[in-house]
DNA sequence: TTATAAAACTTTAAGCTTGAAATAATTGGC
DNA sequence: GCCAATTATTTCAAGCTTAAAGTTTTATAA
């Protein structure tokens, strides 16, 4: 997924920006969560759950989690369980339907995550030095792009 | 790492992009994992050292595998062992220095990759079809500057 | 009702991933 | 030549990840 096209010709341009997205959001994130575990005994997936449910005081549910991370149901389980095991977060079965659980940030986990969540901004803030502001709005417009017609597809 | 600013404030832009770029490349990656694996039976992490060798005949080392792929040595070691054990690619110890092993994709090997890569490409060019070719070459040019830029540091 | 399907979640097996420790081979200084 | 440091790789433990199968609860509908 991060090498080269392997020939020239048409429809090579978007692999090559598949390529440079990739190697760039690989480079980038194995630095945060290299920091993150040196600076924060941390690691990345658990930062991912805690910043969503940092957002929101009454809670969300695993599969509310699982569909904002973008990943499986399984996998939040066991992360979860993790965070719940460290204090970090709780999870509350529901009387309304018993088959869900509300997972909500504890008091400790949320300050906690505020700590990291200032360091990690000025981090990515670094990282992203090399572009500019101006450059950031735009990609980030273009990745706006991507995002709404991809939502319309499947 | 998926989830939004917490607030608002200087530097939040890079912050904002870095997160759209995360779940950019998350989404795209998670379409092609899929196929991947339903189109033929593979993976990503195996497409990613197949498509390495496959530019290189005469092999690589294991260290060099590993830096381009920007993941761990050990990493590595696993994918190339499963590889291996597929008939897809070789592992030759050589007589130079008896540390390192050449690793080079076996004639099957290259065959099943082009097969892969042919339709791989066409893959991203529809999963990124909502980028224009235009668009598609001034992105490429930010990230380079971003990748050139990183690499003068550490 | 009462089966039957659907939904929310967990468990499982296989594979990926890292960082650290262990092995083995080479290099450099003496 | 010899020993220490370096280099290339593997092994290991812990954790992340997915897809698929399993469990429990709720909704549907005949």
């Amino acid at each position: 997924m991060v090498a080269g096209p392997t020939s020239t010709g048409p429809g090579k341009d978007r692999l090559r920006l598949w390529i440079r997205l990739l190697r760039a959001s690989r480079t980038i994130e194995a630095e945060l969560r290299e920091r993150l575990k040196k600076e924060f005994d941390t690691t990345l997936p658990r930062f991912d759950v805690m910043a969503a449910l940092y957002r929101v005081p009454e809670g969300m549910l695993m599969s509310d989690l699982s569909r904002f991370l973008l990943v499986s149901n399984g996998n939040v389980t066991g992360i979860v369980d993790r965070l719940v095991s460290e204090g970090l977060v709780t999870r509350a079965r529901r009387n309304g339907d018993r088959r869900t659980s509300m997972v909500r940030l504890t008091e400790e986990g949320s300050k906690a995550f505020a700590k990291i969540a200032a360091v990690h901004e000025g981090w990515v803030g670094e990282l992203l030095g090399s572009v500019s502001e101006e450059e950031a709005k735009r990609l980030t417009g273009m990745l706006k792009s991507f995002r709404s017609n991809w939502e319309g597809r499947e």
